[in-house]
DNA sequence: GCAGTATGGTCAGAATATCTGTCTAAAAAA
DNA sequence: TTTTTTAGACAGATATTCTGACCATACTGC
């Protein structure tokens, strides 16, 4: 019963992917933490991987991309604003609306958050080869396009 | 100014991990929630993907594994037996501790879990291709033992 | 141009998920 | 046996998200 799990049992398909990515997670904030941006939260990167770097955005835009509520956006686009990542302007398109941009500290941390990441992946790349790391992107680009769609029923 | 992103700019080293993740995670909770599990949420997988299947685990060593405090551990183990997935011992060695131990409900909770992430894994390999799968998991397998390990200095 | 509807945003309130700090009792070490 | 460590509980705080109700502006179809 229960078999033998000489060659050790394979990897769950959700670590598969969890483990990387949460090993990273806790690698980018710490880098950010050192790198001058101690208050910036995992929650918060809704709003920088969405946001229009030039133009800035409107809130509901950023929560559609980000895929929750505009309440929710509206709490992180505030508490980015408190912290001096970002800054409201009127939209001059339309009276109800306002576009949330970032400021230069926003720009910074943006710029920071980016080259963070790809020095994650040049470090992974310094241990398990170049040339599966590149195989590895190319794999996961692929996946990303590949995704199943699904809706609550199937 | 802003090169031409003539042939699609390269997503983000997080997003290659992320986007597959969670969209994983939208999936596998909405079939959970047709296969009868409709109140369990993500944060009980912590719960779920540390406990020892067959004697439980203690709320402490729930906590070291999933990386978070024995409180928050606590609360979501008390979550877990308000649902009927989970039930507590006497722990037999120790009289000041207690085993959280999975009910037959919360063996079948696991089961069900780990039959979907096959699922998963199978209609992603019908999508790219199962040699493609397979190289990914390879690939994701070996990067897990390469993590590179971090402290807050370094 | 107006009635009706849709959209951008806010306010209020709640549920969930995590943390820190403090404390008790039991176990382990000195 | 005294001291220290460990397992867990209690209290309280903060963060992250949701739903529901609302207001003001914009858009659509007469």
């Amino acid at each position: 019963m229960d078999e033998i799990d000489g060659p050790a049992r394979q990897i769950t398909f959700g670590a598969l992917f969890r483990e990387p990515y949460s090993h990273y997670l806790g690698w980018l904030y710490a880098r950010l933490q050192e790198r001058g941006f101690p208050d910036i939260r995992v929650a918060h990167s809704a709003v920088v991987r969405t946001i229009d770097a030039e133009k800035g955005s409107r809130v509901t835009t950023l929560a559609e991309r980000a895929g929750m509520t505009k309440q929710s956006m509206a709490y992180l686009v505030d508490s980015l604003i408190d912290l001096d990542y970002l800054e409201i302007v009127p939209d001059p398109k339309d009276k109800r609306a306002k576009l949330a941009r970032l400021t230069r500290r926003g720009r910074k941390l943006m710029a920071t958050a980016a080259a963070l990441g790809a020095e994650y992946e040049a470090l992974l790349a310094g241990r398990i080869g170049a040339d599966k790391m590149a195989e590895l992107r190319r794999l996961l680009t692929r996946v990303a396009t590949a995704l199943p769609d699904w809706k609550p029923g199937e």
